[in-house]
DNA sequence: CGACGGGACGC
DNA sequence: CGACGGGACGC
């Protein structure tokens, strides 16, 4: 029905996984209503009102296909038994099956709440629940251990309240755990009877309204990521906040945020608590205009954090798709400083944020960090050291996407940290995964472009990172598939 | 109860 | 001169 970027056909009905709805609904509701009541969740990539095929007629079924999972299960959660108009019975929202499966049977919560994800032998269920509560509720954390000696197999366990929580974690986690939906521990023996026990959530006691998500944060922060490595030095963030005072505005500690979506003070406050200096933060909500609107207002205080939080998330999409409107209003009473910005209190902030970027828990989102390294709470600073300029830093390719090229990187004299390595090599696009061969001075980095690949090779080749030799190669192919076609030189 | 369409060519 | 990973659970 709908391919508005009329260039190219949709992906996959199916990717990725869980993105689409299969609703029932009245016969009379159109496609438009559809569409004017789950827009709000995400993008919407495809709508399908089902008719028959001879006579038209509606059948009261319809699919609504979404970019992300997580947009498809937050509005599973939210319009599940909500009426569309007045005159028609709630409707029915449910994941719906792949295409392929040939079932019809409902996706149940128990299918997609609980993720299963690779760590590091050291992690503890707590460490787990640390790196992982931050994109939910969540009802327990397990480690897969050795019975007999209690050593971690290396994997766990996370089981979250809710759909989109989990779709969250999985979207948004760190890459080396490999986040993927859990397979359902009981194998598909479908006795109708287990899940009637009670324990699990009743998929119609979904947001009735008044019940939103709560504890949900994503972390957007794919183009933040700059945020205190070594793009951000003192001195550029001084010539930002000049810059920003010569555009004329009013600026003052007090800021406004406007957002389309629903944002809890939680995440509000958190996210504008990577700023240091935050005093206040209150959400203000009006009842009349229901979801859609929102606003709330934070006060730092000093204008320089106040600046720099304005020059920093206006505009800024949170969660994606979300944009944040800030800009400054009226502070209460006559906190104003008439005496603006001050050296002493820019070279606070910037040096402040070097170290709170590391320290919030919205801030280590942003800095590239990896649970393989550096155990599991302490946070390490990755800077990146270099005698020689870098791009600025890229979002990961998909997860999925093809391996186009591949290098083969030595260290010298030992190797760097995973998180360093992953901003240094996604600072030329495309990057799918950075791998360290374990005990070894040695790794691989595969790119799904080959042009990504091959000026991360001739920027990188030879020089030195935070005190390490890099010698960058293209990578032969994997040993598995050299029988097929031998390079003999 | 309530489960799968339509569109489609540039090299 | 260094060369190649890992994935399923104690109700």
């Amino acid at each position: 029905m709908e391919d508005l970027g009329g260039s190219r056909p949709m992906a996959n009905l199916d990717h990725p996984p869980n993105s689409r709805l299969f609703l029932v609904i009245s016969k009379s509701t159109s496609e438009e209503v559809i569409r004017e009541n789950f827009s709000f969740f995400g993008e919407i990539q495809d709508i399908w009102v089902v008719r028959d095929k001879q006579s038209k007629d509606h059948k009261g079924i319809a699919y609504v296909k979404f970019a992300k999972s997580s947009q498809a299960c937050r509005a599973m959660e939210e319009m599940h038994g909500k009426a569309l108009t007045e005159d028609t019975k709630p409707i029915k929202v449910f994941i719906a099956q792949s295409r392929g499966s040939g079932s019809h049977r409902d996706v149940e919560d128990e299918e997609l709440t609980r993720i299963f994800v690779m760590i590091p032998k050291s992690y503890t269920e707590d460490d787990l629940r640390e790196n992982f509560k931050e994109f939910g509720d969540i009802e327990y954390c397990s480690v897969i251990r050795n019975k007999g000696t209690g050593e971690s197999k290396g994997f766990g366990y996370v089981r979250f309240l809710k759909p989109s929580q989990a779709a969250q974690a999985i979207e948004n986690c760190e890459r080396s755990f490999k986040a993927i939906l859990a397979e359902p521990r009981n194998k598909p023996t479908y006795s109708e009877n287990d899940y009637m026990s009670g324990t699990r959530q009743d998929p119609l006691s979904y947001g009735s309204g008044y019940d939103p998500p709560r504890g949900q944060t994503m972390f957007p922060f794919g183009e933040f990521t700059n945020f205190g490595t070594s793009e951000m030095r003192g001195g550029e963030m001084r010539a930002e906040i000049r810059s920003e005072m010569r555009g004329g505005e009013n600026i003052s500690t007090c800021l406004s945020v406007s957002t389309r979506g629903l944002l809890s003070h939680e995440q509000v406050y958190s996210l504008f608590d990577i700023i240091p200096g935050l005093e206040y933060c209150e959400i203000q909500r009006d009842p009349y205009m229901g979801y859609g609107k929102g606003y709330a207002i934070v006060r730092y205080s000093n204008v320089a954090s106040a600046v720099y939080a304005k020059e920093k998330l206006h505009g800024f999409e949170y969660p994606p798709g979300n944009r944040l409107g800030v800009s400054y209003i009226e502070g209460d009473s006559g906190d104003r400083r008439s005496n603006p910005v001050g050296m002493m209190a820019l070279q606070l902030v910037a040096a402040q944020m070097m170290t709170l970027a590391c320290n919030s828990p919205v801030g280590q989102q942003m800095m590239p960090t990896s649970p393989g390294h550096g155990g599991s709470s302490s946070t390490q600073m990755s800077r990146l050291q270099v005698g020689f300029s870098l791009p600025a830093p890229q979002n990961f390719a998909p997860s999925d996407s093809t391996v186009r090229e591949r290098l083969f990187v030595v260290f010298n004299p030992t190797v760097l940290p995973l998180d360093i390595l992953e901003d240094l090599f996604c600072r030329f696009g495309n990057l799918i995964e950075v791998y360290l061969v374990p005990g070894r001075n040695i790794g691989y980095v595969k790119y799904a472009e080959r042009h990504s690949a091959t000026n991360a090779l001739d920027t990188l080749h030879g020089k030195v990172v935070n005190g390490i030799k890099l010698k960058v190669m293209l990578a032969d192919p994997p040993r598995e598939e050299s029988h097929k076609r031998q390079r003999t030189h």
